[in-house]
DNA sequence: TCAATCCGTATGTCCGGACAATCGAACCTC
DNA sequence: GAGGTTCGATTGTCCGGACATACGGATTGA
């Protein structure tokens, strides 16, 4: 008796519209991505060879092979010579972005609130301007701010950026992430350095937070780059682990 | 006058070799990474366009693509329509792979000591039972050790595995991490999900890291799965922060 | 029964070409 | 001189084909 074998993809609604601006590939990997997610796609089911899937929406294999290898490299495919390419078993979300904490929040179905505690020019430490390679004691803007959630005090922002990058208007900073502004800014995004650690509150940080003093905070330290290589941001940030913690997901690069 | 506007690939000795089994955009993107990392290639420098390049090494503009696109997804390169493509200024090093802490020790030069607590057959908690997808009270395979630098204490590592995947041998544990180990074995390790958090330490956690009851310390809890889906190890690790923090690169995806 | 070999299948690599979209700079107009 | 426009340069997308390579199962042999 022959087993069956259907190509799974064979049953999906697959289309390309040529009219359209978007890429086709483009089109085919959220297709497939959206299939994925929405269960059509079961994890451990073989796709189907990419010759006749390209056969069947008219495109050619390159085209084919461009959708699957972007979802290759989002963890959601797995291809092996031989064989074929199949659905990993799911658990993958996100493969780990450069997210602000607002995003995070907002994600998370949360409606941050910010409050802005400083919001000024100062003249650049040494430690600040390392991290963004500007002369010490050159002036750099410098912005304190305390992140709530669900009115509870959740973490403590210290941020330094270089002069003349951004103008911080102290509400849109209360109303908003100070990613996306520098992103309505034109400043393409590009990488970052991050430190994670912990250690006991000081005095002050325990008044800001609500905590007492000495009690475990996590920390986080982050130089971000845009894609000219240019340091445009340097944050010192302190969370309470209670109400905080860095989750994300990450893939081994093959 | 004229700019001479030199581009900065036509001094570099760039070849490939075709009798290799490497492959040739492999080959490429090597050389060019070398060229970069070894700062023959400038950061900001423009790579000049890749249809003559390709004509230059007598490839085709695909494979050429490749190359530069495989470093585009490093973060090395950034490319822009209209203008080319050109060096990151760097800053740029890893961008954050799974990493096993023992071999984050041993690129940093030191000589890590392991010692195996616990190395024994345990029935699966409800917590780890859903982390590694058994049923709960099966049994799993559980290890604690305790990681030295320099002698000191360094984090104290509590892991559960499934059954029948690995046998855990204490003489290996204790001469190298737990990911070689699965590697070995011919796991193929496709990704992790990862939380990293903080807070006080408990009575028994400080005697066994040699810190005060109630220190900060430092959490990670983490699962990791194979290409297939199956989750291969769920640990839950502890650090003394003032021994150890968690840094990484990430980049931006486009 | 078990091991080595063969073979079909699917992905991996590579080619050469074509046209579109976008950026930046030179150019032109007002 | 300021503004918009044209145009060359370069990457982005897409095609159709070819051969290489590795995996898994079936076949063959000991």
């Amino acid at each position: 008796m022959p087993k069956p074998e259907v190509d799974p993809t064979a049953t999906l609604d697959l289309r390309v519209d040529r009219t359209s601006p978007v890429p086709l590939y483009f089109q085919l990997s959220q297709q497939l991505e959206a299939a994925i997610e929405h269960g059509a796609l079961t994890p451990g089911s073989l796709l189907g060879n990419e010759i006749e899937l390209a056969g069947r929406l008219g495109l050619s294999r390159p085209t084919v092979r461009q959708a699957i290898q972007s979802l290759v490299d989002k963890g959601l495919l797995v291809r092996r010579r031989g064989v074929g390419t199949q659905v990993v078993h799911s658990q993958v979300k996100r493969p780990l972005e450069l997210s602000s904490l607002y995003d995070d929040l907002e994600a998370a179905g949360q409606r941050p609130a910010t409050s802005v505690v400083v919001n000024t020019v100062v003249p650049a430490s040494a430690e600040v301007a390392a991290a963004l390679g500007v002369a010490e004691g050159s002036e750099v803007h410098r912005v304190e701010r305390l992140r709530l959630a669900h009115g509870e005090p959740m973490a403590y922002l210290v941020n330094h950026l270089p002069p003349g990058l951004l103008d911080l208007d102290t509400g849109q900073l209360e109303a908003t992430g100070l990613y996306r502004l520098m992103r309505a800014a034109g400043i393409t995004l590009h990488s970052a350095r991050q430190s994670i650690g912990a250690r006991g509150a000081t005095a002050p940080e325990a008044e800001r937070l609500g905590e007492a003093e000495g009690a475990p905070l996590l920390t986080m330290q982050r130089t971000t780059f845009d894609d000219t290589g240019r340091a445009v941001e340097f944050g010192d940030h302190i969370y309470r682990p209670s109400r905080y913690s860095f989750e994300f997901q990450l893939l081994v690069r093959p």
